[in-house]
DNA sequence: CAAGTTACCTGAACACCGCTCAAGTACGCC
DNA sequence: GGCGTACTTGAGCGGTGTTCAGGTAACTTG
């Protein structure tokens, strides 16, 4: 007797159904049950592979954080990377319903989660910002980015990709303003 | 026959047991059969003083910017206001466990929410920033605010106080000397 | 090839959750 | 005293994440 999908259940089928079912349905109507349903499958069958949602959902995250990271380059200026972290970020938080709030309550940051976080560290790092405040630095843009986006996501407001775009521009480029400032402070004296 | 605390029930009430429920066991355990038990009454009964619990949570947060809006002051420079706003809106949500997912998910912006934002708004007027610009910055702000301090309080990490206040002063320090850049900039030309 | 071991899945529950609503009770007012 | 309003109960609905003894199939081994 075989399965539906006449293919024998593993972390990875399990996975890229959980983010069609979340692409489809919202991160409310995810539910280990309808996730078994569209897999042909009881409910309990998914424990196997998952040891409760909440590591299912850290999968979703650490995935969407890998396609994030292999768009970064190590080339450009300090500010394009900088910019490119973030729009990448924002990004990839957008292309899936609840996509922020999934990332948000993420309960243990993967091996993608921090090398994406390294790259952002390393960048401030090459634009000689001292250790002590370089992660203070580096919160203000994480913050930033998830604040905005979890917001503009939850919102389902009608206001239109374009002018929400331009928002989060000039705001990125306030706080990369505030960064160059320090930047100049301390490595001029 | 009267119920054990010898007192009818109203939205006061019902909030003030809900806000002390939240306190000592966090928005997880903060369910309505709980807060039927401490009010010593059935589940139904809450439902004739609060439409459903969201309504509940969004009174919890529109008592907590009340608060946080008590505190602020019209006087001083626009980077002390705007520091005082930051401060004040980070100390509210700290002041309950969870206060910042509760914050974060209220889902209509009650008066006190609004006057609260009205003050960062004002103040930035007041600095010299025009209009389009104006409300993206207030958003700068306010993203780092709730970005930085959802992430601390999901976080039950270790860190000392006194760091984590540190590493949030040093980035509001870099998100207003981001503003003031913007500040002169549009009003030298 | 038979027996045994492992990997995976089912079936059936458990203990919760937010929420509804007819029926009951207590109160103030005419 | 009777009536109407304000509030509460009691019971239940449909849902949730999670557990686990027992079944089933496949691979390994003697």
């Amino acid at each position: 007797m075989m399965n539906l999908s006449l293919m024998t259940l593993n972390q990875t089928v399990v996975l890229d159904a959980a983010i069609e079912l979340l692409d489809e349905t919202g991160l409310d109507e995810l539910t280990t049950r309808k996730l078994a349903d569209r897999l042909g499958v009881r409910v309990g069958a998914l424990y196997w592979h998952y040891a409760n949602k909440q590591a299912l959902l850290d999968a979703i995250a650490e995935h969407m954080l890998a396609v994030a990271s292999r768009g970064l380059s190590a080339n450009g200026t300090w500010r394009e990377r900088v910019t490119a972290f973030a729009n990448a970020h924002r990004e990839t938080m957008l292309s899936h319903p609840d996509g922020a709030r999934v990332i948000a309550t993420m309960s243990t940051p993967g091996p993608h989660a921090i090398e994406f976080l390294v790259y952002l560290l390393a960048t401030l790092a090459s634009a000689g910002m001292p250790s002590p405040e370089r992660e203070a630095c580096a919160d203000v843009v994480t913050s930033y980015v998830n604040g905005f986006t979890v917001e503009e996501q939850a919102r389902r407001t009608a206001v239109p990709r374009a002018q929400r775009d331009a928002a989060f521009t000039t705001g990125l480029s306030v706080v990369i303003d505030g960064l160059a400032v320090w930047v100049s402070r301390t490595e001029k004296p």
